[in-house]
DNA sequence: CGCACTAGTTATAAAACTAGTGCGGTGCTTTATT
């Protein structure tokens, strides 16, 4: 079979991107496969082609349900009717027929969570599976242990199942992230094909500043000197609100976007940075994954994330056209703190394990024991999946030792920030990559031609300062 | 843990201290009773 003539006749393309042939033809041989690619790469074509020349359905397992709705969408519009996700999304009724007539749709996308819900399990071991994916991989290790236990529980439900091969897809793979892949997925002698994940145009920048009143001056001063689309992190909430309120203040078409908003409306707000409507949003980390913007020029970090991986998907969403792009993280003395208490403070302590066990052996409701044992929602989530699997005194080894493995990847964020040598390789070698490639605007540590980045001028408020932008970069480049 | 904010104190009018308090990220899922 020809598959570059399948890729013609049903995707238009007249050839693939690095790494999508090989990920294919590892899947058609019927290999569990891991594909690290970077982002924008083509991942979903990675299981629709072969799912065309597969016999049965192909299962996709996804984080989001904003980011299902996009898929299923995008893949309706390109002509297939065979599609559906199953979330919540879905009323009662609804669910029920899909679930009626799962073997009519070619692709279903569900949530871990989905997968761990009894009934619905039934009906997919009736299935013909031809291909089961795990999109965003890397949700196993980054949230499976202490958020949403349900990435760890999909093990369960690959072993009832009369299982397809499985093919995992990330755009982040650090050594934890390679382990737990194969690990919680029971992979059978997976191969891995990985791409480069350097992005080669983005400019990577660290500065340092005295107090949280420098970083807002300098944000100012920046948003308004230079042209966005861009992404402002920061760590809390409020601190995104107060900022684009700030920026607003002055002019700047801006807005903030973090989870203690209504659904409707970070629709609406990504919808208009997505059309160019918005040049900037402040976000915490709830904003990114199925983020698919092209021109984003600038990541702007007013408060460093928690661990190197998250940093790197953060920054990751800038220059997907390819076009030059400019990542800044702002650092203060002591920044580490409110990082480290975050990070910190959901993973339930020992004492609270202990009661909660006990107050469940008295016979209480484990909603109530929770609740007296002072257990966050998600706290509860967490001991629940390791209740069914530890002892006690296991479980409270395995919150230390994540406790201790969360700050050890914030202590290398942290020197990640504070080194001397080059940013981009210091990257690079977390996700075991050497580079030695010159690049001319490489790093803030690697005599980068700062001051011209940092000199290109917003020209005018309007439409047309993207496109100054992007002359400009092309011209520095030269 | 540390920052921002508030209420109370001082000592006789306004402002400057102090002690106490609150806050801090990611998302899936809910089919049943008065």
């Amino acid at each position: 079979m020809n598959l570059t003539e399948e890729l013609q006749r049903r995707f238009g393309y007249t050839e693939f991107r690095p790494g999508q042939q090989e990920v294919i033809e590892h899947v058609l041989e019927g290999r569990d496969t891991i594909a690290v690619l970077p982002t924008g790469m083509g991942k979903s074509l990675c299981y629709q082609l072969p799912g065309y020349l597969m016999n049965g359905s192909v299962l996709i397992v996804s984080p989001l349900v904003s980011l299902m709705e996009d898929q299923v969408a995008q893949m309706r519009k390109n002509g297939e009717k065979r599609v559906v996700a199953l979330n919540s999304f879905l009323s009662y009724s609804e669910r029920e027929k899909v679930i009626r007539q799962l073997d009519h749709f070619k692709f279903i996308f569900v949530s871990p969570e989905m997968l761990s819900r009894r009934t619905v399990v039934d009906y997919f071991r009736k299935l013909q599976l031809a291909l089961i994916v795990v999109d965003e991989a890397h949700c196993i290790s980054q949230w499976g242990f202490d958020f949403r236990p349900d990435y760890l529980r999909l093990g369960d439900f690959l072993k009832i199942i009369d299982r397809p091969p499985i093919l995992a897809l990330t755009a982040t793979a650090d050594q934890k992230v390679m382990f737990d892949i194969p690990y919680y997925l029971q992979m059978r002698s997976p191969v891995v094909e990985r791409q480069s994940l350097d992005r080669k145009n983005i400019c990577y920048s660290v500065i340092r500043l005295k107090s949280s009143i420098e970083k807002m001056a300098w944000i100012k001063n920046r948003v308004s000197t230079t042209t966005g689309p861009g992404i402002i992190y920061t760590s809390s909430r409020k601190r995104s609100d107060e900022l684009a309120k700030e920026l607003q203040s002055i002019g700047v078409s801006c807005q903030s976007y973090h989870a203690g908003k209504e659904q409707d409306d970070r629709s609406i707000i990504q919808s208009q940075f997505y059309n160019g409507e918005l040049d900037w949003i402040c976000a915490t980390n709830a904003f990114g994954m199925g983020i698919h913007i092209g021109n984003i020029r600038q990541v702007i970090h007013e408060h460093m994330p928690s661990t190197v991986a998250d940093y790197s998907q953060e920054v990751g969403r800038a220059g997907r056209d390819g076009l030059p792009s400019v990542a800044t993280l702002l650092y203060m003395q002591s920044d580490e703190q409110l990082t480290s208490f975050i990070i910190q403070t959901d993973i339930p302590k020992e004492e609270q394990v202990r009661y909660y066990n006990n107050l469940l052996i008295d016979g209480m409701a484990p909603e109530e024991a929770a609740k007296l044992a002072g257990l966050s929602e998600t706290g509860k989530r967490v001991i629940d999946y390791y209740m069914e699997r530890f002892e006690v005194v296991e479980i409270i080894e395995k919150l230390l030792s994540l406790a201790e493995e969360k700050n050890t990847e914030l202590q290398t964020m942290l020197s990640l920030i504070v080194t001397t040598n080059c940013i981009r390789k210091n990257i690079l070698s977390y996700f075991g990559e050497e580079s030695n490639l010159k690049i001319p605007q490489c790093c803030s540590n690697c005599s980068l031609p700062e001051m011209e980045w940092l000199t290109v001028e917003k020209p005018s408020m309007n439409k047309h300062a993207i496109m100054t932008w992007d002359e400009r970069i092309t011209k520095l480049l030269g």
